[in-house]
RNA sequence: GGAGAGGUGGCCGAGUGGUUGAAGGCGCACGCUUGGAAAGCGUGUAAACGGGAAACCGUUUCGAGGGUUCGAAUCCCUCUCUCUCCGCCA
């Protein structure tokens, strides 16, 4: 969300850069509301000015007029907020503007290869799938997960229930011991305000699950990625600066409907309507989100190295991100089965983005400001066993774990 | 589920119809004091929106919405959230 002052002081700069993010924003009827509703505002004070003088005194005389205000104030401010969620519903839905670094382009077409990282084991046998692997033992159990909540669901059992279990802790201890992130242990159900925040809503409604909670007006939603619940811890607050960087790591399944995404990737644990993710997230002064976000990809990246499964990292462009992010690196993670990378991993930082629909604020030098924020897989325990299973599988289909799980 | 209490500034906390954006305290900032620190003293310290290059000006805001009134933090209604007790239960 931007501000509305900047927002308008640059039209035709802010136009030029949503159409990197292949967002066509219609600059005219923006200026036509704006300029109604400021209108509007406009009128509305000068009334209430005379109010407020009116009504300083208890003179009879102007008890009529005073009257009379009060009339038309009520009348002018229904029109405003009309006018109002015209320009929220416009604003709330553009994405944020992408960093001056990153690579301009419609799509996945134009990111930019970092680096690239491990070896690619060669295999003397043909490699298998993480669902062959998991057949030998039915220790991926497809046939029972329909029967219980339908596709896109899974049922690990036995060493590779525990397996998973192990990568989650040996994730949560790397990133509090290593790297100073502060455990959280947060709720799964959150309202409507803290979608709003992170940018789930308004605008990717329909890949949330919403849940019926009680009668109430209030929507519930389940957490799509921990980002939401950790970025939200500071919403509505101010922070004092010595109280910066925050870091967060928490460990959560993530509810998805991957609506749009019929079709794809619909064999096996890639594409899940639940899974498994450690998350990162840090809140920091606006002016370190480029640093921290080089941190917080080392971070992820230093997982992959440990366990010695070869990645390379990407430079998201302009139009391939995420809503709420202004710069993007993906962690891909080598999958034998697949003879590619596949993404493990998404570190962003949303510079204020994020801070402004939340209300998170810092007391800095030139008074309050909204904090920077940033989130990251640590990774996607779902996604990185794949790529362990497959990367470290032997010709009989037994798995070799490496010896950093073995002590979790 | 039953009963009660309460939501006021970064935090705590006064305030039951008329210059109350709001006493007091804490915190924070600056200054004085000190060899230095603490204490003490003094001054300052809300946010949102609109206008302005800026200084600054204006409006709004005491959980949210509606109502009464010339005038509402204060009265009435609805909603919401939090807390306490009882019941139930992991």
């Amino acid at each position: 969300m931007y501000n509305l002052k900047e927002l308008r002081k640059n039209l035709d700069d802010i136009k030029k850069k949503l159409q990197n993010r292949n967002i066509d924003f219609d600059i005219n009827n923006f200026k036509t509301i704006d300029s109604l509703n400021r209108d509007l505002i406009n009128k509305k004070e000068k009334l209430e000015q005379e109010k407020k003088s009116l009504s300083k005194s208890k003179d009879k005389a102007n008890f009529e007029r005073s009257k009379k205000i009060t009339q038309e104030i009520s009348d002018l401010e229904k029109k405003q907020s009309i006018s109002q969620s015209e320009i929220d519903k416009i604003i709330f839905s553009l994405p944020n503007l992408a960093h001056d670094d990153v690579p301009i382009g419609r799509d996945e077409k134009s990111n930019k290869l970092i680096k690239k990282k491990g070896d690619i084991k060669k295999f003397t046998f043909s490699a298998k799938s993480h669902i062959e692997l998991g057949e030998r033992n039915q220790n991926i159990d497809f046939d029972t997960s329909i029967k219980l909540s339908g596709s896109r669901f899974v049922v690990l059992k036995d060493k590779f229930a525990m397996l998973e279990r192990a990568l989650i802790n040996f994730m949560l201890d790397t990133h509090v011991n290593e790297f100073q992130y502060t455990e959280i242990s947060p709720p799964l159900i959150v309202n409507e305000d803290v979608m709003f925040g992170t940018g789930q809503l308004p605008k990717f409604e329909e890949d949330q699950f919403e849940i019926k909670f009680d009668n109430s007006d209030q929507r519930k939603f389940l957490i799509p990625t921990a980002e939401v619940v950790l970025t939200n811890l500071v919403r509505k607050s101010i922070i004092e600066k010595n109280l910066l960087p925050k870091r967060f790591v928490a460990s959560t399944p993530c509810f998805r409907k991957e609506a749009g995404s019929y079709g794809k990737d619909t064999k096996g644990m890639i594409r899940q309507h639940q899974f498994y993710k450690v998350e990162l997230v840090s809140i920091v002064e606006p002016n370190k989100c480029l640093n921290e976000l080089e941190r917080m990809l080392g971070c992820a990246e230093s997982i992959l190295e440990k366990l010695e499964i070869p990645y390379q990292v990407v430079l998201l462009s302009s139009g391939d991100m995420g809503f709420s992010a202004e710069k993007t690196y993906d962690i891909e993670a080598w999958i034998p089965s697949e003879n590619k990378y596949r993404e493990i991993s998404s570190c962003s930082s949303c510079g204020s983005f994020q801070a402004r629909r939340m209300g998170a604020k810092y007391k800095s030098e030139s008074g309050n400001d909204f904090v920077g924020t940033l989130n990251g897989s640590g990774l996607a325990v779902g996604r990185l066993m794949i790529a362990l299973l497959e990367n470290n599988q032997n010709e009989d289909g037994s798995i070799n774990i490496p010896n950093v799980l073995k002590n979790t």
